[in-house]
DNA sequence: GAGCACTGC
């Protein structure tokens, strides 16, 4: 522990611990500015003196412009920050919290904007585990204060275990790091503070709207604030794009640490760094090993869309194109070259490329960005990380990136790695937590909705919901008890988000709330981690989110809707302070939140069906796979099933040891029952038709649009597709509508009007043309010819082949038909029924055998993707995983009439 | 007569 600048009894007592360190942490950072602003007005001056009344060449004027700007903003911080102290000092709350945007962080290049006014920028310790901090003194004023609004729902204001303005250490590190982080950064050189710079922030009219991004102007910055977004947004006129880039990259949290964070990738092979959104790391720290010497860094995404706009950040800032030294890469789109050293690239892109590369030879430094949201990819590569780091040796430096919340957890898993802390840099955002639990929380969730919307300021309102069917729900709710209020509330603009609808109306989230109004968003997840609302002011967290489980012993998924982790509350409630100072209305009590939720939510790996994991693993040689180092271990159970499928599917020998054809298997991007059917579909010739069932089968769900509105005119359009089918007996159902439908729309030229006009949802098609177009480029490499049914003799008339194909992967899905006219699975006996949603739901006659893609539970266990099949393929292509046995309960069966299910 | 939280290869 660093003692320097901390008594003896406050260090016996790690809450006062924690604020003197932080208040210590503000006052050297305030010192810090104020001397980098003399030295930078000094230069200024010098400058203007020897260039009065000279001719300036163009570049001249820019840098001259850019020192102007960089020094309007470094002193509207420092203006900021000293109201800030001041009011601190005064026993007040503090109001500075401001902080901006993201500065080109984790949430892509619109957040460019970010001049931060960033007040409490503060590095502490924090009593392990606990979450709380409200950041310098801002939530300590919060004695619990009823805040009652019109008409329902009672709310008791809370700031403890939320947002504080700015988040500090969440978990007690090996000290030495994260104290040098906090004590020794920069030296601060330099003396004398400058006067206050309210003069020159005076010249700029404010001008909110454009790469300030703090919208409609700024509440809580207040002056400092409001400055700095002017200046930003008067910037492009006077400055170059590149120096104005060098000037934000500079005001980031993480700048200040460059060389510190480099000492310790330098000393540790693994290194944990804790940052909050807006802190820089994603975009700065491979920019910094880069200039470190390292030679090739590459860092690793959860998803897509981030790694292509972190990339282009960086390639922007680099002043190179996007593809030449930075690049990224993702499914279906490798933007990179021979050139590349900073590459982004997805988690499950990395894992690709361990097949290909198992020791990473390309990289000298991995950085696992986002780990704390522990998808099911981030832990796998975690535990392939762990692996490779001890023969790597020397050549390879690991860094695990993670929010505060969990980090230590990271420094435990990789045997005491260091733990270094970058500050960030957000809003403050007021808890309230109801008085009582809520009966209904749709109905509480209205209520709130229509209380903030009569007596809050102006601000949008974000609403987490569970789904689809909430959503709509509410969106009713919030109309009809809205369609009476006439304009004296000002209007009320609805708008849903969830990952199924059409993109076209996931846009209405984007338009900015006209003068008067208030727009409500009522989302999913989506809203979480994925997509960035501008100008949410108030969050709305019933508290539930669906969930996916996993049932090993029945193989069986279900999607249920469960309370969320604490974690994800924070992270739902932090979405209200991106722009400006928020509020979070949770509806659920504050007890209920310390004692009932659950810190952290299961990781993914705990609650999945690990097949293709495991096969994964097998064919990068981990053979134990009950001895693998996961960050947390899967359930035994899972693993054995995913064992025992595997070698039914002949991908495992008796021995344990992975087949040519499970090698194969692996090199597919698909789950491993599709892999068979595609590596088994050159026997049956028909390998172009297979793919694009699987295609369409890894959209399914999402290929069908069906709006409330016109939900008649869209079952007849997609029941058209399996009429098609229907007459042929064995194969008729949902696999060959898959395919009638995609080949319908191919035919027509991959027309987006085609899709409108079928009720099917464009964006699923093209991505089952990207799927589609990837698998056909892999069947060389798997070894499977390209055959298509339409060179068989009666020009493909018969489609049984295809079925047959994928019974070769799916035999484990069968099911028959019993007396009672139910479906039970061929081996285990399980009922099941088929989904509603399946052409052959209440078919005149119900095959007596039928094969399903996926089982999901709900009100019951439903074979989701039904078609039916010949018993007699089942012996066919798995003799031994149907014996005999099966037969005889195949000849049982028989006993049913004749007409009910038997093909001509 | 039910339903598709969200990612990713």
């Amino acid at each position: 522990m660093d003692k320097k600048d901390v008594s003896a009894e406050e260090l016996s007592d790690a809450t006062s611990l924690a604020d003197a360190r932080t208040r210590s942490r503000q006052a050297y950072l305030r010192k810090r500015e104020e001397a980098k602003l003399a030295d930078l007005k000094a230069e200024l001056d010098d400058e203007r003196a020897l260039f009065a009344g000279a001719r300036l060449t163009a570049r001249e004027r820019e840098a001259i412009a850019l020192k102007e700007q960089t020094y309007a903003l470094a002193a509207a911080r420092v203006a900021a920050e000293a109201g800030a102290a001041a009011a601190a000092a005064a026993g007040g709350r503090d109001p500075a919290e401001p902080g901006a945007d993201d500065g080109g962080g984790e949430d892509g290049p619109a957040a460019a904007g970010g001049m931060a006014a960033g007040g409490g920028d503060a590095v502490g310790l924090r009593p392990f585990g606990e979450g709380l901090a409200s950041g310098g003194g801002a939530g300590a004023a919060a004695a619990p204060v009823p805040l009652v609004l019109p008409g329902g729902v009672s709310f008791v204001a809370d700031a403890v275990g939320g947002l504080p303005g700015v988040e500090v250490l969440g978990a007690a590190p090996p000290p030495s790091l994260a104290v040098a982080a906090a004590s020794t950064a920069g030296p601060g050189r330099g003396a004398g503070a400058p006067a206050t710079p309210r003069r020159r922030r005076s010249r700029f009219a404010p001008d909110p709207g454009r790469e300030g991004g703090t919208g409609g102007g700024d509440p809580a910055a207040g002056g400092g604030g409001a400055a700095t977004a002017a200046a930003v947004a008067t910037t492009p006129a006077a400055l170059s794009p590149a120096a104005a880039l060098q000037a934000e990259r500079d005001s980031l949290p993480i700048a200040a640490y460059k060389a510190e964070l480099l000492a310790a990738v330098a000393t540790y092979p693994v290194l944990i760094v804790e940052g909050e959104t807006g802190s820089g790391k994603t975009t700065q720290l491979p920019q910094y090993l880069l200039d470190g010497g390292y030679r090739c860094v590459a860092c690793t995404q959860p998803r897509r869309v981030a790694a292509m706009s972190v990339a282009a950040r960086v390639a922007t800032e680099r002043g190179v194109r996007l593809g030449s030294t930075v690049g990224y890469s993702i499914r279906f789109e490798d933007c990179t070259s021979e050139e590349t050293v900073i590459k982004y690239l997805t988690d499950g892109m990395l894992l690709r490329e361990f097949l290909s590369v198992p020791d990473l030879a390309a990289y000298d430094v991995l950085m696992v960005d986002e780990a704390h949201e522990r998808s099911l990819s981030t832990d796998v590569v975690m535990g392939l990380v762990k692996d490779i780091v001890r023969f790597r040796g020397d050549s390879l430096r690991v860094i695990i990136a993670s929010a505060t919340l969990n980090a230590a957890a990271f420094c435990d898993y990789f045997d005491g790695a260091p733990l270094f802390s970058i500050p960030g840099r957000r809003f403050p955002v007021d808890i309230l937590y109801t008085r009582a639990p809520e009966a209904n929380y749709l109905d509480a969730a209205a209520v709130t909705v229509l209380q903030v919307h009569a007596s809050q300021p102006a601000g949008d309102i974000l609403v987490f919901l569970a789904g689809q069917d909430e959503i709509e729900d509410l969106e009713a709710a919030l109309r009809e008890r809205t369609a009476g209020v006439g304009g004296a509330l000002g209007e009320l603009i609805i708008a849903p988000i969830y990952a199924s609808l059409p993109s076209e109306q996931q846009a209405a989230i984007f338009t900015p709330t006209p003068p008067g109004a208030r727009k409500v968003v009522l989302a999913t997840n989506i809203a979480e981690t994925s997509v960035t609302i501008p100008g949410v002011v108030y969050v709305i967290d019933p508290g539930f989110a669906k969930q996916k489980a996993y049932n090993p012993a029945t193989g069986m998924e279900s999607l249920l809707v469960v309370p969320i982790s604490r974690a994800a509350a924070v992270q739902r409630a932090g979405r209200a302070g991106r722009t400006a100072a928020g509020k979070c209305f949770r509806l659920y009590t504050k007890w209920s939140f310390t004692h009932e939720m659950e810190a952290q939510p299961v990781p993914e790996l705990l609650r999945s069906n690990l097949a293709q994991v495991v096969l994964l693993l097998l064919s990068l040689g981990i053979d134990n796979l009950l001895a693998f180092d996961f960050l947390d271990a899967p359930p035994p159970a899972t693993l054995l099933r995913s064992l025992e499928l595997l070698y039914a599917l002949g991908a495992l020998s008796p021995a344990g040891k992975l087949t040519k054809r499970g090698r194969l298997m692996a090199e597919l991007p698909l789950e491993p029952l599709m892999a068979a059917a595609v590596v088994a579909s050159e026997a049956y010739g028909c390998s172009e038709e297979v793919i694009t069932v699987c295609a369409m089968l890894s959209v399914s769900g999402a290929v069908w649009y069906r709006p409330k509105a016109k939900a008649l005119a869209a079952d007849a359009a997609r029941a058209a597709f399996s009429r098609a089918t229907a007459a042929a007996g064995a194969g008729r159902g949902d696999h060959l509508a898959l395919l009638a439908c995609y080949n319908s729309w191919r035919d027509s030229g991959f027309a987006t009007q085609w899709c409108y006009e079928h009720f099917v949802q464009v964006r699923s098609m093209r991505r089952a043309r990207d799927v589609r177009e990837q698998l056909d480029a892999l069947l060389d490499r798997v070894g499977v010819a390209r055959a298509t049914l339409a060179d068989a003799p009666d020009g493909g008339a018969d489609q049984a082949p295809v079925l047959k194909a994928l019974t070769a992967g799916y035999f484990s899905h069968a099911c028959q038909l019993t007396k009672a006219g139910l479906y039970r699975t061929v081996k285990g006996g399980t009922s099941v029924h088929i989904h509603p949603s399946s052409a052959l739901y209440r078919t005149e006659r119900l095959p007596r055998y039928v094969l399903y893609h996926e089982l999901v539970l709900t009100s019951k266990e439903y074979m989701r993707s039904v078609s039916e099949i010949d018993p007699a393929w089942l012996r066919e292509v798995a003799p031994h995983y149907y014996t005999e046995v099966d037969v005889d309960v195949v000849g049982a069966s028989a006993k049913m009439p004749r007409a009910l299910g038997r093909r001509a």
